[in-house]
DNA sequence: TTAGTTCTTTGCGCTGGCGCAACCAAGGGG
DNA sequence: CCCCTTGGTTGCGCCAGCGCAAAGAACTAA
């Protein structure tokens, strides 16, 4: 028998300070500057100069990447206890995507040098985030090359079920997704439309597979989900 | 004046070695196992456990990753002087990627144990592939982006672009592919399919823009594609 | 040289999914 | 409470690009 909660990701998981003890972390945190970022604003611009990283302690961070004429594409998004930018450590470079707050959102963010100096004194720190740049590559592989492959009512299924694993909470009724999620977001995550999202999530609903409303999704049988995304 | 040369990248360019001592660099080689590898044959396969990472000496290796029915997707080519399959370091997991010759290639071989010596004793090194690995998910980033947004046509002429820049050689007449890369590998490389690639490169042919053979490309106009590239 | 294999070209018909348009529903502020 | 904004739904027509089929061109082995 399957539980819903086997479809969810452990909170604890990405483990930015694994190997690193609870005891030096604050040091690590004050080291840094905190910062409040308001759901819907800015935290960094594609193509600014990349002078922090940051790490988020609370609240939702999206990575975009602009395209000709207002279009973006959803290139991840980032959850409590995950580190992003890394590029402003290792590179004298330019922010390659847009992260803007889903929600209230405070992160605590480290410039070059003071990053560097951690880094150096906390050697596992480095391999950790090699690590997840490893991770997040693989995830960009897939997903490419379910673009390639597979056409859009599967590739909405996987990314319902990616975001449910990362972002779900388990409600008594299925796995919520934790955050104001449109049609409009779904289709930039999956190089679809707001139409078809939307023709397809209605069908599902008709079905019984999730239930949907404003900006919200939750997912009633994520089985069926998973069967559908895997034979078509 | 534009020279074809400006197309080029320059060839000690990802720079593995940045930052370690021409004489140390044999001793990193002789700890590893040196590898022939024959052109059209598999040095890894996707799913098998990664015991070893890998340096190419000469040659060029094709990664790619399966989908159902035979189809493939081509993620990246491997050039001489480049590292692959930093995941056997840093994860004890599974190759994502499939790696096969394209011609014949020399490589060279560290086992996770040699490996994680050869960066504890070098530390750049670890910095150097951390900030390979960024590249690449940049990289990747972009061309999920271009999948997204652009249509086949400029999809292709990208990926030409990108492709003649990483592994072209000037000749007096334009730039030359030097490796045998055929309509399906582009098409491959795109997400698109062998008639398409085929159809839109007699087009440019026809313009003057490239000229090409029996898994041979030569572009005559890198501007031309540029401009076609960047304003549909 | 011939036969076989592999790669390429091109005509043609079909369709997935895009995108406009028009309408409906849910918030939210005053 | 009403108005206004923002998000969601659905009908409909259209077309980029897929994919079959069939023929041609180039390389390979014997």
């Amino acid at each position: 028998m399957n539980h819903l909660s086997d479809y969810l990701e452990s909170p604890i998981r990405s483990g930015i300070f694994t190997g690193i003890s609870e005891e030096m972390r604050p040091k690590i945190f004050s080291a840094g500057q905190r910062r409040f970022v308001k759901a819907g604003t800015t935290l960094f611009h594609e193509a600014d100069a990349a002078r922090q990283c940051y790490f988020v302690q609370k609240g939702r961070l999206k990575l975009t990447k602009q395209h000709i004429e207002g279009k973006e594409a959803i290139v991840r998004y980032i959850n409590p206890g995950e580190m992003t930018a890394a590029v402003a450590v290792f590179k004298e470079n330019t922010y390659p995507v847009t992260a803007s707050a889903v929600e209230d959102t405070t992160v605590v963010g480290w410039d070059r040098p003071t990053i560097l100096k951690i880094l150096s004194d906390y050697p596992s720190l480095t391999i950790n985030l090699l690590s997840g740049a490893l991770d997040r590559l693989e995830e960009m592989q897939k997903r490419y090359l379910e673009l390639c492959a597979e056409r859009v009512e599967q590739r909405i299924a996987r990314a319902l079920l990616r975001i449910m694993r990362r972002s779900g909470r388990k409600t008594h009724e299925g796995v919520v997704i934790d955050f104001r999620l449109s049609r409009q977001d779904l289709a930039d995550y999956t190089g679809a439309t707001l139409y078809t999202v939307s023709r397809i999530l209605s069908a599902w609903e008709k079905k019984g597979w999730i239930s949907s409303g404003r900006e919200k999704i939750m997912v009633n049988d994520p089985h069926a989900l998973v069967a559908f995304a895997d034979n078509g």
